[in-house]
DNA sequence: CCAATTATAGACAAGTTTGTCTATATTTTT
DNA sequence: AAAAATATAGACAAACTTGTCTATAATTGG
């Protein structure tokens, strides 16, 4: 069995920490190894660089991202009110950590076109996480013939990923509470 | 009268096209002083440090900004047709540019609260486009009392903010295209 | 209990980074 | 034309970066 809090569980720990609160390219192996508590063959021994251990925190972190908001829609039964779950769950993540913003979206702007393995989890995690919601705005207007349910769901991702950045600039929860606000109000009378 | 073209000019042309293309970190000053055809020692005659060189890349990139949205909305007299041309200008200038996204929101995940004054040109920025387009929402729901213009236009800020941010993932204009037409729904039957 | 694996500490290489400083050359201005 | 301001080239410092390698210690499995 895997120990619970070897080496790798402290690496990854502190870089996901680290990663998030300064960036990716302001923090170096040294200070995680020293945070850590590991020396420095332990994480190469585990990940193969720095670029790998990028890649790692970003597929952690979208599981950790999932399992948080199917925890809170899976508290709800209607679709609607699974789709303004996600909106709380987004308030009380970004809340937790500061307004530090999306990992994903961060990470894009340090490393651009520099690490493709990279750009994919990025592209991969947005690209479910709208899926996801768009699921929600389907059955939410099953029947409904009149509503273009792509063209709502679509305009729902966006005012939810513009909540996750502006969140980050005015540090405040204004535009998640306004956005989840107008995605009710999309899925009501349209 | 200031050169043109004199090392001045040169510096903050060639730092805006790698900042923007590279990315802050990511950019050297070495670079910067080779590609601009510069001395060393003339970068730091005009700026005193590299943290100064990005914050007037800021001021410039947000007069460059007003002055572009400007153009557009001027062309246009109905302050809802104003609106649609902001989106229509986001279109024009992300693709210009190869969807290398906002220069603020890609230089706040780099530098995050190290730079303050980095940070008070980004927030500035943003306060201002949001007041604008805010003002184009009012004047377009005027008289309109059972709408919430601040209410409306938040959201369709946050439709502008969010298109920014995933046209740069998806490398696509559908966020600009699918946020415009939201932002016009919006305008004419809530 | 002993052998194999895993972790540690840290020196080291080769390359960055920003910023300073000197010495020389080119423009501008008076 | 002489004096003052501006630009150049590049050496240099001090600190940082990722990644490799060696030698020793701790832990684990059979």
């Amino acid at each position: 069995m895997t120990k619970k809090f070897g080496p790798r569980e402290r690496i990854l720990e502190t870089a996901t920490r680290l990663f998030h609160s300064q960036g990716y390219n302001n923090t170096g192996i040294n200070q995680i190894l020293a945070e850590a508590n590991v020396a420095k063959a332990s994480l190469y021994q585990h990940f193969g660089s720095k670029d790998e251990l990028g890649i790692i925190y970003l597929k952690e972190g979208r599981e950790e991202w999932f399992s948080g908001i199917e925890q809170w829609t899976g508290a709800k039964k209607a679709p609607a009110q699974k789709l303004s779950a996600c909106f709380d769950f987004l308030e009380y993540a970004l809340q937790k950590d500061d307004y530090l913003g999306c990992k994903f979206i961060n990470i894009l702007s340090e490393v651009g076109n520099n690490s493709p393995l990279m750009f994919k989890e990025i592209i991969e995690h947005k690209g479910k996480l709208r899926q996801y919601m768009k699921g929600f705005v389907e059955k939410a207007l099953e029947g409904n013939a009149d509503v273009d349910a792509d063209f709502v769901g679509d305009s729902i991702y966006l005012l939810y990923e513009g909540a996750i950045v502006e969140s980050k600039i005015y540090r405040d929860t204004w535009p998640v509470k306004k956005a989840r606000k107008m995605a009710e109000m999309l899925l009501k009378k349209v």
